[in-house]
DNA sequence: CTAAATTTAATTGTGTACAATCTTATTTGG
DNA sequence: CCAAATAAGATTGTACACAATTAAATTTAG
């Protein structure tokens, strides 16, 4: 039983601190990645795209843990920008294969410069960094117990 | 100088962690927020008003750091459910000061159960927690003051 | 072997985010 | 005192997020 009235206060919301924390570190990628014609979301698919060349729509999103309603789209504005190919799949024609253009995967040489470029305004240690990551990853799991319907029990 | 290669990696990237965490506590948040009709941004615009009565909008963007973008068409739709009242000043036309009405008040009473509801499922200890939500504020500001224009030269 | 169930994307509709611009009101400097 | 600068919200346009539904293809169970 918690103290409701405390963290019910906003400065007390650890919620809201991930929240706008998020926020922030988007606003920082911002200018960069534009110069890369790239939003946050649209950086992370090549991101995804720069590690396993082809995948398809679901795959990328249980990557990012995104649906076909955020993806869809998005992945069209990417073709439009020549930036991926969308394939549909003929073995499985439900399947649609994102593949990366000869653009899509040279954008990853600029990219390379985004974590020096952003990383130090983190204002964290080396070592704060991977704790960080580290305990963000956990709560994401923990909290996929619980958010994320259970199919796994076949 | 950082290992480019190694934080280009999805799974070393804080940032998506971060961005994948606020995105599955909203996520945990979002059917109990439904019973009071509430989405997650208006639930932080409640809970800044239940700690000062009656603010401006600017007032209400600098705490959550949302523009009026963003907060114009949510507080008229917050006013729409009779939540929140919109009242333009006298002294400065210019200020539209939000009130909350009799129900938005009272939805306190039921968000006084959300972190009860909530904050176990973050998997961490209270002392985690504290942590966390400071490190979670010091990234906020080391980030501001990239991300924000500095006007405070005068 | 086929009807029902499941899977994969796409679509629809609502609600943020946020840059950029606009409108109106107030403040300030000459 | 008044024109220029500034400030507060509103508006416009683009891009996510995501629930819910739809459409089409594939699997599965009887």
């Amino acid at each position: 039983m918690l103290d409701a009235e405390y963290f019910l206060r906003l400065e007390n919301q650890l919620c809201f601190a991930i929240y706008a924390c998020s926020r922030e570190i988007t606003r920082l990628y911002r200018p960069i990645l534009e110069e890369l014609e790239l939003t946050y979301p649209q950086f992370l698919t090549l991101t995804v795209l720069w590690e396993h060349q082809r995948l398809t729509v679901k795959e990328i999103g249980e990557r990012l843990y995104l649906d076909s309603g955020t993806l869809t789209p998005m992945l069209k504005r990417m073709e439009t920008l020549d930036m991926v190919k969308r394939v549909r799949s003929s073995e499985d024609e439900r399947k649609v294969y994102i593949e990366l253009t000869e653009k899509g995967t040279k954008l990853r040489d600029q990219a390379l410069e985004l974590p020096d470029k952003c990383i130090p305004h983190f204002g964290l240690s080396r070592n704060d960094y991977k704790e960080l990551l580290f305990q963000m990853n956990q709560m994401i799991e923990h909290l996929q117990q619980v958010t994320r319907p259970i199919n796994e029990v076949k």
